[in-house]
DNA sequence: AAAAAAC
């Protein structure tokens, strides 16, 4: 292992660096820095969670010029979030140098985006489509890039940018230094890096670093309409800190976390089509525990860097296997480990094993808790509850009622009665979420094809639909906060507590 | 087929 001292970093840098408590370089760090600093081009063989961001960011930034106002770096990100977290990390490393940074993103106010061109960033990270919008505008000047980088090469070719990455490199100086990351190299990464680079220097990390060691996996056999009730059964039982759980399409995206939440988790969903203000609001929740369960599709598979995700649940089984590895890789980071629970329905166990042989790991089965396993994990939560409510000693509100309650009950029936209170039965509100068709049966136009279909007119789909018990979700306690009723919903008109809607929801009645 | 990404 080496020390970053031991590298030919400036004192800025070092500092920045000792300020994010960056002592040991990563093998990737080692590898790309120091070939950066020489100014050569470097293939990074690396995925997200082994300091990728930092092998680039530390080159470019000591090669920022800071006198210099023109943009001198440009880095290239797949998502939205991605750029925003490379960003994030960059100015890190430049704060010592006080370098200028900036990222462009869709979904972003572009005027806004435009203002701050104007203060000259001398690195801009991006995302594809909203670099080329301003390179049009002509608010974005790239002849004087020195360093380009392109992260999460593969992504960006599976997500078809290949061309708007053309397009941009026409607008790039021949003459610069070019770094590109990628988790796996296909032949058109490899023609990429044939045609737009000079002399790389490969850096590969080994193939056990990036496997996923120290992640736990298990596949749950289930069928489709189990799934929620065991996934709520797991979370109980598991108690996961963090946890993200994924879907494979927007709405189950949606269904889900508003089902989590009837049910009593602090969940939030997070896709594509949500305002890129509210993506980036649900995000910063969850890395600060506000939510802990974020409910995802792919969008959040790749990349982010998020600490301290305990467990990941595949509610459904992601569409390719490549796509697996960067969903559970989204846990067991920094050494830490991790969990993953795969959901697979009987007619999708082949599949699995196809997932198996890409990762090189067999899954094992895991059997879904009992629905009094379950209440018992609920029980020592509710247990945690009270005690550190004691703890934290905030009770005088309350403590006339206790004595009160204490002259007229057995204390131990008192605290149990409290306990009860606080515990969420499982399975206690029924939940549906709707079926997933397994392939779209393309039946010949016919309206009523068993899958009930065409349920929410338009696309805004709010949640679980029919299903919903209506008496049942009366809680007690924390997680009522309003907060998701104004979701995704707030145009909807809707009240915000939940009975009116529900019920004239489920009033409709198919003709 | 889905998801992501520019308006």
């Amino acid at each position: 292992m080496t020390n970053f001292s031991e590298l030919n970093i400036s004192k800025s840098t070092q500092d920045s660096l000792k300020r994010m408590g960056f002592e040991e370089a990563t093998p990737i760090q080692e590898g790309t820095v120091t070939f950066g600093m020489e100014g050569k081009d470097v293939i990074g063989q690396a995925q997200t969670g082994t300091g990728k961001t930092a092998a680039f960011g530390i080159p470019m930034i000591e090669k920022i010029d800071t006198s210099n106002p023109a943009v001198q770096a440009l880095v290239i990100a797949p998502t939205r979030e991605l750029a925003i977290q490379v960003s994030e990390e960059i100015y890190k490393i430049g704060y010592g140098k006080r370098a200028r940074i900036l990222s462009v993103f869709g979904g972003q106010e572009i005027s806004r985006q435009i203002r701050a061109l104007r203060n000259n960033p001398q690195i801009v990270v991006g995302t594809p489509g909203r670099i080329l919008d301003h390179i049009k505008r002509k608010t974005l000047k790239l002849d004087g890039v020195q360093t380009l980088v392109l992260d999460e090469a593969d992504e960006m070719l599976n997500m078809g940018f290949i061309e708007d990455i053309n397009s941009i490199l026409e607008n790039v100086p021949a003459e610069r230094q070019t770094l590109l990351f990628s988790a796996t190299m296909p032949g058109p990464i490899r023609k990429i890096a044939e045609t737009f680079m000079k002399n790389p220097e490969m850096v590969k990390i080994k193939s056990k670093e990036m496997t996923v060691e120290n992640i736990e996996q298990f596949f749950v056999k289930s069928q489709e309409r189990e799934k929620f009730d065991i996934l709520s059964r797991l979370l109980n039982v598991q108690q996961p800190e963090l946890a993200i759980v994924f879907g494979r399409t927007k709405r189950r995206v949606d269904e889900l976390s508003h089902a989590l939440n009837i049910r009593g988790y602090i969940a939030e969903g997070i896709h594509g089509d949500l305002t890129q203000a509210k993506r980036m609001s649900v995000l910063r929740q969850f890395k600060e525990g506000k939510v802990d369960i974020l409910v995802a599709t792919d969008v959040a598979a790749r990349g982010l860097d998020i600490s301290g995700v305990t467990h990941v649940y595949n509610f459904d089984i992601p569409q390719d296997p490549e796509s697996y590895v960067h969903r559970i890789g989204r846990t067991g980071r920094a050494g830490k480990s991790g969990m993953a629970i795969t959901f697979v329905t009987p007619r999708e166990m082949g599949y699995l094993r196809i997932v198996e042989e890409t990762t090189k790991k067999r899954m094992n089965p895991l059997q879904p808790p009992t629905s009094d396993e379950a209440l018992l994990g609920q029980q020592k939560v509710a247990v945690e509850t009270l005690a550190e409510a004691v703890q934290k000693n905030e009770l005088n509100d309350y403590v006339q009622f206790a004595t009160d309650l204490l002259g007229k009950y057995d204390a131990t029936d008192l605290v149990a009665a409290a306990l009860k209170h606080l515990t969420n039965e499982p399975d206690a509100t029924p939940v549906q979420i709707t079926e997933e068709r397994p392939l779209p049966s393309r039946g010949g136009g016919g309206g009523r094809g068993g899958y009930k279909g065409n349920r929410s007119g338009g696309n805004r789909s709010h949640g679980g639909g029919r299903g919903f018990s209506g008496g049942g979700n009366r809680r007690g306690g924390s997680s009522r906060d309003g907060r998701s009723g104004g979701n995704r919903d707030g145009r909807s008109g809707g009240s915000r507590e939940g009975g009116n809607r529900d019920r004239s929801r489920g009033g409709r009645s198919e003709r």
